[in-house]
DNA sequence: ATGTTCTATGAAAACTTGTTCACTGTCAAG
DNA sequence: CTTGACAGTGAACAAGTTTTCATAGAACAT
């Protein structure tokens, strides 16, 4: 793939910052001000840049719409390499149901319309069976994002009693968002672990889902 | 809060689903497409109820731009955690099965070769059984901890032919070992993801087991 | 020397989009 | 019966936004 430029690149993360702080894109001008061009177009062409070496995709017309291509490795060769398979000692897997997504900072929005797919996931050997009612959840938005959940990534919630500190699925308005449960005397908070956001939300009555007890990335 | 009408939650999700899928929100005009409305000013409304009812954020004046606010309920006395599972459909809470009665002999991944220099996964290629599928292993060492892999965390490994820059289970002197595979014309060589080990190891012949595709991290 | 790419200015055109105004109809509550 | 919330039409406006056009210097390879 072609190389960003210095300045393509920063524009390029400041989008994605801005998206994921405020849920929608910077329009051009937005981009201008950020880097005190004395002109739209100078923008314009950067963002024509972009789309041209594959990074990112306009919506001709459109404001503020924009979709982020995936930057992959390049090459292509062909090499001869045996495959073999897993050996014996491979982990077992186990089916985990697909609850929907979690809303965490920014766009969850497919929500919990159903379940979509089956995960499989490895049954850790420490804890040789998970709970039965055991369920994953394809985490969208970056709220959690200090706590090295991602979005795009996938927890693994379990039933149980929260303790203080633990990072639970809560329903919160009928959407599940995941967030770190602390206790202080008798009063719960929920906090999100990401600097931008507020750092306290009191609650009185909580649906808790669940304890998030790992995290499946992709790599 | 307040109760959303029905068409209100329908534009609602829709948004969200838009948002979802596109990665940027619809206009108001988008949105009288999809419902047929014969005026902008049918969707505008019910914007302007799903922000009185705080479950949406509109910015002012921006186009395409809106947040979706989770409500946050009042404080005060005491507060009441109630599990509930899974999220609003049944369905995934029910449907929990596991796959495999394969969940019998595990073997013990406690002990292995207490070698910290490469990422150590005892698999031990025996018997090919059945067809490719993905299986999972249990990272041991630090060869791969630039690349978020670290010493506990489980990789999922699928079978298939790796690219350029893909992480593999690959099999070197009997061992199985997880590195990143880098072409460079005709040549193959895996390398490790620590700053603190020896760049490229070449290799002659490969056996790869598979291409690692996701991580699972206890939290 | 010369052309090309990258970067940028400045202005204006063209289109998109949110917003407002005037008006109609339904339906349940008081 | 009236009132008020809810849902909608139709048109028009104003602002927001992208896009185009004309112009030009700096860096760089041919």
């Amino acid at each position: 793939m072609e190389e960003l430029t210095k300045k393509q690149r920063a524009i390029l993360d400041y989008m994605k910052a801005h998206v994921s702080e405020h849920s929608y894109w910077p329009s051009i001008r937005d981009i201008q001000a950020k880097f005190r061009f004395a002109s739209t177009n100078a923008v314009f062409g950067h963002l024509q840049a972009l789309e041209r070496k594959g990074v990112l995709q306009r919506i001709p017309g459109a404001a503020r719409a924009y979709k982020i291509v995936p930057e992959v490795l390049g090459d292509t060769s062909e090499t001869v390499i045996r495959y073999e398979g897993p050996g014996d000692d491979a982990i077992a897997f186990e089916n985990v149901k697909f609850a929907g997504s979690i809303a965490a900072g920014f766009p969850d929005y497919t929500e919990s319309s159903g379940v979509l797919d089956s995960l499989q996931v490895p049954l850790s050997p420490s804890s040789r069976r998970r709970a039965p009612e055991s369920f994953a959840l394809r985490v969208r938005g970056d709220s959690m994002i200090d706590a090295d959940i991602n979005d795009g990534d996938t927890v693994i919630v379990e039933p149980g009693t929260p303790k203080h500190g633990d990072i639970v699925a809560a329903l919160i308005d009928g959407e599940t968002t995941l967030k770190r449960l602390i206790k202080q005397g008798s009063k719960v908070y929920l906090k999100a672990e990401n600097q931008n956001y507020p750092d306290l939300i009191p609650t009185t009555s909580l649906t808790i889902q669940g304890i998030a007890k790992s995290v499946m990335k992709r790599i």
